[in-house]
RNA sequence: GGCGGUGUAGCUCAGUUGGUAGAGCAAGCGGCUCAUAAUCGCUGUGUCGCCGGUUCAAGUCCGGCCACCGCUACCA
């Protein structure tokens, strides 16, 4: 056994998430973690809301409420898709909570202490109304290359060039239209080249990494530079030495503080779980047996294998500078970095503006959320783009979760309910009714083995054809033709409901909801997946009060086939997936954009 | 422009270390009737994006080209 820490990207609370958000890091992670707790390691999973940075204040003002206002109001509604999801999170906190604001503001200090964070003038554009920040994003104007009168301040989108904001012919800021001033200021700098050699040398040990990512993080390296951790801006954390913690209009960058979240999210659970330092079994770089594993899309891979590790090195005071670790002690690197692509919808990128958009609120008012998990873990964007369409969501969930799994259980069930009432006895088996046990325990290995090496698609799919295997073995065996040898009968039916209660431990990190009713159905009680609860708390250092995603997943089904019990009593099942009507297509795409 | 990815049957996609191309769906035929008209069996089709190279042998390695997608580091 051994201590897993899953760590989960950081839903920005600027507005409710789509269905590509968590299926590049929501139900991947949550089958990783389902899976390692029941081979029996000792899982942490966190993560919680972004709620700095630009963006949010951007759709504050348009909405018209306070940053706070609205990071509350988006922090809850996130807190409750992942919730029906059922991503069982041991802490899903937020970025603006006292404790997290603590240890951002600790790292900072103790990569400045070690001589990392170098403070340079440097020059950025303002907006002269607010003195914050203007992002080069927030910056057009008229390419100075092609004449383009709408490009970017960081890339002109009609001729692709790379543009520097301060080129442009009157720019304005796309916020409020207002002319941006261009100013000298102050700022820290994370010292990445003086981390750079550091960085190297532990790529250089990652050589199980999906080979994007770890190519794509070397490549990075090639151009190294300092870079800023800290803006302009009045809603972030307070940037953490004299002079600088009293003025209100100096943050730390949003990205700085996010993925520090990975850190602070697992001291606020130990805090809450009454051992404070528990954290460190997963953290310490010293634990022997601990590992982490970090899910996100692939735009997130520049701050999970340069950003945050450079961070956790200086910290460590191991970059060219050396130094001493800070107050946490020497804190571990990422092990894994599991970086997803895209999620595309009907052929189209996901855009709220134009509404080429399915919220995952909206989608599961609708449908189960099994169905959803069972689309994102078999044609999800693993390793590479994949496009979700109504059609193909439909046919997933009527041919394959319906008609193979969810007919596997119904009529296994159904049979047996009806001649014995009960899980009948198994007399002498014969070689097909071996063959098919045989492969089903073989498939815990096999299954797992694919989970362990985040090839998720492959996993279900091995699952999945298991469950055929099982599925022809009720045609060859045909029990419905046998009248007049109740001992065979049995033995058929005892076989196939304990291929059903195998096959769904194997489903169970993918389709938790449905593997609890068919734990049911075969007669089990007590839980057998454990579902995350919202809990109402209060901040652990005065702060408001918010609520978190959390729950006790010690218990649960194990990653082993369990012999099934011979007059457990049976009733007849009712059908555990839904069939979807054809109609449903149109009226999707109909609410779809143009 | 730079970096990366993708391009395989009508559709969606698998194809670890190179050895005469696979699955599911869709289509057709047949079996079964326990099951949410669910299930089981049988039946095809492919210049594996294009050009060239290495090799006894390449979808699989190398070079070039084309198309599409993503990233390009102060948007998060």
């Amino acid at each position: 056994m051994s201590h897993v820490l899953a760590a989960v990207a950081w839903p920005y609370a600027n507005g409710p998430r789509h269905i590509g958000h968590v299926s590049g890091f929501g139900v991947p992670s949550d089958v990783y973690s389902r899976y390692m707790r029941m081979v029996g390691h000792d899982v942490l999973m966190v993560s919680g809301t972004d709620e700095h940075g630009t963006p949010i204040l951007v759709q504050a003002e348009r909405e018209g409420v306070t940053p706070r206002e609205l990071a509350d109001r988006y922090n809850r509604l996130i807190v409750e898709d992942l919730h029906v999801l059922g991503l069982s999170y041991d802490l899903f906190t937020r970025t603006t909570t006292r404790n997290h604001y603590a240890v951002a503001q600790e790292l900072f200090r103790g990569v400045h202490r070690n001589g990392y964070m170098i403070k340079e003038t440097t020059q950025g554009a303002i907006s002269p109304s607010t003195g914050r920040t203007l992002p080069d994003r927030y910056i057009e104007g008229t390419c100075p290359i092609c004449g383009y009168p709408e490009a970017r301040g960081d890339q002109c989108d009609n001729c692709g060039n790379q543009l520097d904001p301060i080129d442009l012919i009157n720019p304005r800021s796309r916020i409020n239209g207002e002319a941006p001033a261009f100013v000298e200021t102050e700022h820290f700098l994370l010292d990445l080249p003086a981390l750079a050699n550091a960085l190297s040398e532990w790529l250089k040990t990652r050589t199980d990494w999906r080979p994007n990512v770890l190519k794509f993080a070397l490549n990075l390296l090639d151009d190294i530079r300092p870079r800023a951790m800290t803006r302009d801006i009045d809603w972030g954390i307070p940037v953490p030495l004299p002079g600088w913690e009293e003025n209100p209009n100096k943050r730390l960058y949003v990205w700085f503080d996010a993925v520090v979240g990975y850190l602070s999210a697992a001291i606020e659970w130990a805090r809450r779980s009454g051992d404070p330092d528990a954290w460190k079994k997963w953290w310490s770089a010293d634990a022997e047996d601990a590992r982490s594993a970090y899910f996100m899309g692939k735009d997130n891979i520049t701050f999970h294998a340069q950003i945050w590790p450079a961070e956790l090195l200086g910290y460590n005071g191991e970059g060219s500078r050396g130094g001493e670790p800070g107050g946490y002690g020497r804190l571990a690197l990422p092990t894994e970095i599991v970086s997803s692509e895209y999620l595309t919808m009907e052929g189209r990128k996901f855009s709220s503006s134009r509404s080429v958009v399915i919220y995952v609120r909206d989608f599961l008012s609708r449908y189960d959320a099994d169905a959803l998990r069972y689309f994102i873990a078999v044609a999800g964007p693993e390793t590479t783009d994949t496009d979700f369409t109504w059609a193909e969501f439909l046919r997933r969930n009527n041919d394959e979760l319906v008609a193979g799994w969810g007919n596997l259980v119904n009529r296994s069930v159904s049979m047996a309910a009806k001649n014995f009432g009960a899980i009948p006895p198994a007399g002498p088996l014969t070689e097909a009714d071996e063959a098919l046990l045989r492969s089903v325990r073989g498939a815990f290995d096999t299954v797992g083995d694919l989970i362990t090496r985040h090839r998720q698609k492959q996993a279900i799919n091995e699952a999945m054809r298991i469950v055929g295997e099982a599925n022809k073995y009720l045609s060859d065996q045909a029990p419905w033709k046998i009248k007049d040898d109740q001992g065979r009968l049995g033995t058929i039916l005892h076989v196939a409901l304990q291929a059903v209660s195998d096959c769904n431990i194997l489903l169970t990190p993918f389709l938790p909801h449905a593997a609890q009713t068919i734990h049911e159905l075969l007669g089990g009680t007590g839980i057998h997946a454990p579902m995350p609860e919202i809990v109402e708390v209060e901040d652990l250092d005065g702060g408001p009060g918010y609520p978190v995603l959390t729950g006790d997943y010690t218990v649960g089904a194990r990653w082993v086939s369990v012999p099934i019990v011979a007059g457990t009593p049976l009733a007849p099942p009712k059908p555990v997936f839904k069939k979807l009507d054809k109609s449903i297509v149109d009226e999707e795409l109909a609410r779809l954009g143009g």
